[in-house]
DNA sequence: ATTCTTGCAAACTATTTGCAGAACA
DNA sequence: TGTTCTGCAAATAGTTTGCAAGAAT
């Protein structure tokens, strides 16, 4: 059986803080918002608690056109995303569709162990 | 009007390896494969190039799930990938259901300026 | 007491850029 | 000839890691 983490100040902020924010951000913006609200926490802190959440899928990740990673705490199950590129606020959406359509394409080309990544991306009303 | 841009033995020399090559391929990879076909052209030079043929929508570029940017030539007109995670090997898909359903979704939430990333991921029977 | 976690600085990876010389139009 | 392009080395940006000190169990 695997060990669960510790609970330290660091990580609880952290979390704290995914908890708080309501779109995607990068592990140097949290790092910033953790530094803003007074709470001491070292940038390679954030990212080790950021990976660890990420590979339990606690959290969500996924890469913007710059290349950096966002995180944001999501529901369970598979979704989309509909991202604003300016401020990170996201919509969550479903697409029982697309999932069916991109199963059967790579079924019919003989493609195995399919994943795939959908993102929209736009600005959103509030940031126009 | 904009100059276009002067045809150099580099220059040639990438596009003939995008040409040759049939799945996508990092900066890096096709600095490699210049080499070895005996084509000496500086790794910066390499990345320019890609970045100028991108820039113009003669090649497509996405980044793989460990953030490097991978370049392919592909057809015109806006289309997705199935590509194989093992041998970079691509084939071209056209989802006019999920372009439709993701314009949908964003205007319903009232996102502007939307684009949307597409790409499927898996083995190919070749790698299997 | 033991083991995990943190923080800092240094290391890394992919990519970009300044600049002087070389190549194209 | 004048301007663009190239190559190299140095600079960036985001992220990861080694290690000694600190905290959690």
């Amino acid at each position: 059986m695997v060990e669960a983490p510790r609970s330290t100040r660091q990580r609880r902020a952290v979390e704290a803080i995914l908890n708080d924010l309501d779109g995607f951000a990068s592990a140097q913006e949290i790092h910033d918002a953790l530094t803003k609200r007074g709470e001491s926490v070292g940038l390679s802190t954030v990212y080790r608690s950021l990976q660890v959440l990420a590979d339990a899928a606690e959290i969500d990740a996924l890469r913007n056109d710059d290349g950096e990673v966002l995180y944001r705490q999501c529901s369970a199950g598979h979704h989309h995303h509909l991202v604003c590129r300016s401020c990170g606020r996201t919509v969550e959406v479903e697409g029982p569709t697309v999932e069916r359509w991109a199963d059967k394409i790579a079924d019919e080309n003989g493609f195995t162990g399919v994943s795939h990544t959908l993102e929209i991306f736009g600005t959103c009303n509030s940031c126009a």
